[in-house]
DNA sequence: CTATTCTTGACAAATTTAGTCAGGAATCTA
DNA sequence: TAGATTCCTGACTAAATTTGTCAAGAATAG
């Protein structure tokens, strides 16, 4: 299981769409790159992953760029996961039950039960969501809030 | 965030060691190795990385090899996984907060939350948790089940 | 003493990640 | 229509990581 860079990246630039979207403009993947210190070229490869995903949609063009297919709350982060991350998937054969010697390994099901936790979690918790805690989690300093409107 | 090959012989391994351990006898590498279809010499420095956590015990010599160093109720997988994994944060800046241009990025609580999810879920997890609910799955099929005593 | 088993560290091949890059297609504005 | 802008796509590559192997040594049982 592994959860990459790239997969990160695509949950960090999706929730800079969610807090600078306007009703009708799109952003450019410059403008989220620099805000978000992400390489340009390398959030090109990820914005299309997503859209491919119909997670964002783009235009091409001069003020062109991506917004959000749909609204923050129903766009969840496991779905953003899933669209960029080849290998979430926990176990050592891919489900298959091969893992030893053609059989099943003693910790199979194990692995599919942290998996159905990883899933859920992911699944629970859309952009909004992330936005909302960022900002009402106690424990936070108020150096790191930032103002979304 | 990476859960490797690596860490899942270990719990395999593990389980193994649960599986077929006697009152006194250590089990050699060797013949765990064999039964878990795991490469003896990677095991060898899995079950290395095993013994300086405390959580299994060797003996060197004929008649040696390694065993629980605890009742299989309380050893948790977790403790395993972090025994033998270098990378399973989920924060692209391992936690201090640097992950945007030296502040932290937006998704920075985010990724401390799913830690705290995955944590959660290993540390609650004991070998003997594993291996009971493996024989009462009430999905699983026969021939997957095995005779543990 | 000898065979057995773990111990340790160095090493290396294969795979994966984390990007870059170039050429093209679509779209807006003048 | 021309030109600038922005996304689209696929090929490519360097670096890092994973997944092991191997050899020499230390401890122990018999």
């Amino acid at each position: 299981m592994n959860l990459t860079t790239k997969g990160k990246y695509a949950v960090t630039a999706a929730l800079d769409l969610a807090i600078n979207e306007k009703q009708t403009a799109f952003l450019k993947i410059a403008d989220v790159a620099e805000r978000q210190s992400i390489p340009p070229s390398y959030l090109e490869q990820i914005f299309n992953n997503l859209r491919k995903a119909n997670i964002l949609t783009a235009s091409r063009g001069p003020k062109g760029g991506f917004r959000l297919s749909r609204p923050s709350d129903e766009i969840m982060i496991g779905e953003i996961i899933t669209a960029v991350e080849k290998r979430m998937d926990a176990t050592q054969c891919s489900g298959d039950g091969t893992c030893n010697a053609g059989s099943k390994c003693v910790a199979h099901n194990f692995w599919i039960e942290l998996n159905e936790n990883i899933n859920s979690f992911l699944m629970q918790k859309s952009l909004q969501d992330v936005l909302k805690s960022r900002r009402t989690n106690p424990h936070e300093k108020d150096d790191f809030l930032i103002a979304t409107g």
